[in-house]
DNA sequence: ACAGAATATGAGCGAATACTCGCTTTTCAT
DNA sequence: ATGAAAAGCGAGTATTCGCTCATATTCTGT
């Protein structure tokens, strides 16, 4: 007895008329665990909150746990799409300058919606399909292990990997705990964080 | 004449049977989530892997909530037990000693009940009583940035606060992320994981 | 032995939840 | 204009959950 669930869209929405639901469906979510937690998101509410009836909700999300994925999915895409395009320029530059746009690339990718992000991470309990939530961080441990393995000369680490591993994970911590539990916010904060965090991992890199 | 009403279960258990059934329930709570997650882990199987009725549960916790507080709270304890004296010895040794012992430390905090660590920091929605399953952790950035104080003559770095943020937080992510998910368990990969550790922080404090 | 305190029991309650299904309304190609 | 497909509706279902309470059993001091 398999009890999976599903969680691929049910029907694709082609008229513009559904296309809206979806999203508002998806807006309905977001704001609902932002503002009021993961537990107060039942089916019922995010659809009347939407202005959207639960049939239609389940029109386009065959279970709840595929609404919350979604939501996931939308957000981590529009992270990407922040970013994608620095992150390529950044891994041109020397070590030092590469580290620093990094660790400010990771700020600013921290910044879109940082309360939604930390429902996401705090209040979503990952179970089943929502075990992955940081899955697509795996990206980035291979992209910067290719960048160490380009500038191998310069390094003072041999085990490149696991130096990948070391920076991309204090980089994230740093980063996700200062922006979304140290609510800094001004300017000379995130530049002190981003001074920290370059010093840090270039250190370590080029000792 | 009681005109007191029954509001809160008792909680003191003062005889021994019931101090048993207390720990049966912390332990199959652990059990529960560990093995099958957060949304088995219902009152009711609670008591029954307890071996225990659910009247007797909410005789001793007067909420579920409540239940997986105290077995966050005797997780912490535990933990904090294992470690609080080596802690106190490892700040008296001289900065690369002292930082290297920290990130032992670390690592051996993370590998107490790793299973259940993570389904506590993973699985339990951090809402309400729950929210703050990392105060704890605010005591090791002050006792920290004490030492770092007791040592400002040999760093590089003038914020002691931001400082001691930045290697506490590398530090807890570099080990709760190796020991949790990449499952380091032999002794090279954690003596590797140790050496990498000290060398990110005590190059970013004494470069 | 006895009483009263402490502890244990578990059927069952009300509320909430995820989800369905029969039906209506809207859209759109012809 | 029309019919079929797409989208929307929401009362209702089945289930689960946290929790209570009337009652039963065990313990402890005398």
């Amino acid at each position: 007895m398999s009890t999976a669930v599903r969680t691929n869209p049910r029907k694709n929405a082609s008229q513009e008329r559904s296309r809206l639901t979806v999203d508002a469906l998806l807006e309905a979510t977001a704001r609902i665990l932002v503002r009021e937690g993961f537990d107060k998101a039942s089916t019922n509410r995010i659809a009347e909150v939407a202005g959207v009836s639960v049939g239609s909700l389940y029109q386009y999300f065959p279970s709840k746990e595929a609404l919350v994925a979604a939501l996931i999915d939308r957000h981590n895409r529009q992270v990407m799409q922040a970013i994608q395009g620095e992150l390529a320029e950044a891994l041109k530059l020397s070590m030092e300058e590469a580290v620093r746009r990094l660790v400010s690339i990771a700020v600013k990718a921290h910044r879109i919606d940082p309360k939604l992000h930390r429902a996401l991470t705090e209040q979503i309990p990952r179970v089943g399909r929502l075990e992955n939530v940081e899955f697509f961080n795996r990206q980035y441990y291979a992209l910067f292990e290719n960048y160490l393995k380009s500038r191998r000369g310069e390094l003072s680490v041999t085990d490149l990997g696991l130096a990948a591993f070391v920076c991309v994970t204090s980089i994230e911590a740093l980063t996700h705990t200062a922006v979304l539990h140290r609510k800094m916010v001004s300017a000379e904060e995130v530049d002190a964080l981003i001074e920290q965090g370059t010093r840090l991992v270039v250190g370590y890199l080029t000792r």
